[in-house]
DNA sequence: CCGTATCTGGATAAGTTTATCCACATATAG
DNA sequence: CTATATGTGGATAAACTTATCCAGATACGG
């Protein structure tokens, strides 16, 4: 649902987030988010560009937030880099559809309107927080990992 | 968000649905839901082979529901053709991430699951209703039209 | 000023999705 | 049985996304 540039962009914010505000070189973002760093040197320019990321070229340079991670949240993000899209006319672009096609683009639409609820209402800040005993996904992922050696 | 292909499939199946259950062509499905027709004849085949279509072939032939309208959602034409996959395990599959990058993705597929739910409890049938003066989107997409003559 | 670390950005390739073309299989009407 | 309408499916192309390579610009440290 979301495209990998998203998803990259996203995980580069969290690993600029934790970087205590230090500045974080886009190679080090690479190799903490697992993000090819070619590609991710893409994605951190569109960031730069979008005001998302500020850039520092030049020995001791590297990515810091442009934004506090309390204030940025993941929509701000993903519109960075791949905006999410809302159904705003009938793709049919035709008036006799409005019975037929548009109930489903209306359902459509409101979906695509429940994640950017979503990632509006999320602070790129609160998903640095440590909350222990909660960490689902990672732990059966470990799992996973050893069970198919 | 959603792929273009999970969107023909959707246009299609309320364009069969709408054709009072006397079966429909693909060409005749082509032309209603605006989608091309040799694509959309791979779609077709896909929804078939997934068993929410009958196709019947040779004149006379065409497409029907093969569950009904009021039973079948959103979701099950949605997975027929281009699952929607939820994240399961983290993508980084490192236990160092467990309070790292996994709030993210927990939230990621939280997005996820809305959406997932949404489409589930939206039935084709309820989007065939006629329901007059809640056109909008259509009624939208026809002044824009005219305004960009 | 020099050397090196770093971001920038163009060129290109690989992979995936979407679109098109067309020969073939199948079913019905007459 | 023949002619025609229809779905099936393989081959190919076009478009878009993702990935890689590498030369250049820029900034800092010494």
């Amino acid at each position: 649902m979301l495209s990998q540039t998203a998803e990259y962009a996203l995980r580069a914010i969290v690993t600029i987030a934790q970087s205590e505000g230090a500045g974080i070189t886009a190679r080090d973002i690479a190799r903490e988010s697992q993000v090819p760093l070619d590609y991710l040197s893409k994605v951190l320019n569109s960031l730069a560009r979008a005001g998302i990321v500020n850039a520092q070229r030049g020995r001791g340079g590297g990515f810091t937030l442009a934004i506090p991670a309390s204030t940025m949240t993941v929509l701000d993000v993903v519109n960075a880099v791949d905006p999410i899209r809302r159904i705003r006319s009938c793709p049919l672009r035709l008036r006799a559809h409005a019975t037929r096609m548009c109930p489903l683009h209306r359902k459509l639409d409101h979906a695509l309107a429940l994640v950017e609820d979503a990632f509006r209402s999320t602070a790129i800040g609160s998903l640095c927080e440590d909350s222990p005993g909660r960490h689902a996904l990672c732990e059966e992922a470990h799992h996973v990992a050893i069970a198919s050696r």
